[in-house]
DNA sequence: GTCTCAGTATATCGAGCCGATACATCCGAG
DNA sequence: CTCGGATGTATCGGCTCGATATACTGAGAC
């Protein structure tokens, strides 16, 4: 997931750690703030790996150009860009589950749109299965167990319950879109 | 983390590891589920450690007495009551934040109400600084990021506002038995 | 002027967690 | 009667995290 996370920041612009990590707290909204602790271990073994390498770092054409202090750009390489695209392109559960799927879809603008789609209908199945696990345990549950648990569940299934209508929306924008563009080559090409 | 969970439940009654993880699944409300892979290294931690013991495993009364096939039984030990009230009065971020907030919550019933409350103030504090991230990001990021980064932060802001309220709930209804038990004593002993 | 604090930046280490996997038994369905 | 699925314990490698160390820069305090 890291790696996905790094190759797909790097792919727009090349950086350094500190930044990347700042940067990935933006795009994932702060749900997931990965450490330096991995982070940099990442970064050597992509370079390793030969997916990403250091570039030079160039200065701000005007100005004072004060000599930097030491730090690594990164940016990504032609290996790199095949394996990122790999990467989009995984449909497995891990593309859904929560772990990877905000980092998926926080660079959905470079995925194929039926990807895209199979992962949002992935993800709405995930969560649609959790919801009524929760269902279940509240409606079974009643008066076997205390109030603070039903409460935490409840809160859960609510979540669950927002997270399929935020689904379904995107979903029947995602359908629209395509059928826009089916509508396209039509007129296109009649 | 791991470690209350498990002395929690071991409080309530002797299992074995299997039945472990799923009263911890049901009790988490699937939220988080330890893998075995953490939870037998995290049983021979604790019986080194002395918080826990094998337990003989007691035969139901009456019928087959089926000899069972090997399964460990473990019960919770003087010593592992003590760390466990300990864990449970755990006020610091760790006892909101991601992790372990869920985890404290699920064994609430054992908490004290003062630490009960400083958690859930806590709680909602994390949830509301992470709610304005989200807010000024989106404010600021208008037309900078795209769509579906934009719709990722948006569901991310809406989950904050709802358990902002939800725990907004849960602080008056403390409050209010807080107060009552104030009432009773006054009531006792004027 | 210089002192100190907060932010920038890279790096490592131990501890712990996860997914995968292996292996054995028990039970009900076909 | 066999096969699959649930029960049950266990381990391993790899990854991740939190804590920590180091060091430079810029801005404001005094």
């Amino acid at each position: 997931m890291l790696e996905l996370a790094i190759l797909g920041l790097l792919q727009e612009a090349p950086v350094h750690g500190y930044e990347l990590r700042k940067q990935l707290g933006l795009r994932l909204g702060g749900f997931r703030l990965f450490s330096y602790g991995s982070l940099y271990p990442a970064l050597r073994r992509l370079t390793r790996a030969g997916l990403i390498a250091e570039a030079p770092e160039q200065e701000t054409p005007d100005a004072g150009s004060w000599p930097r202090r030491s730090r690594r750009v990164y940016r990504i390489t032609a290996e790199g860009k095949e394996r990122l695209a790999e990467l989009l392109s995984e449909t497995g559960p891990h593309a859904w589950d929560d772990e990877g799927f905000g980092v998926h879809m926080a660079f959905f603008s470079r995925t194929p749109a039926e990807v895209r789609m199979r992962i949002l209908e992935g993800r709405r199945r995930a969560v649609e299965e959790r919801r009524e696990g929760l269902r279940t345990a509240l409606a079974r549950a009643r008066e076997r167990i205390d109030d603070y648990t039903q409460q935490l569940h409840q809160l859960g299934l609510d979540s669950c319950e927002r997270e399929v209508r935020w689904l379904n929306e995107l979903i029947a924008t995602e359908r629209a879109r395509h059928l826009d563009e089916l509508d396209d080559e039509k007129k296109e090409r009649p």
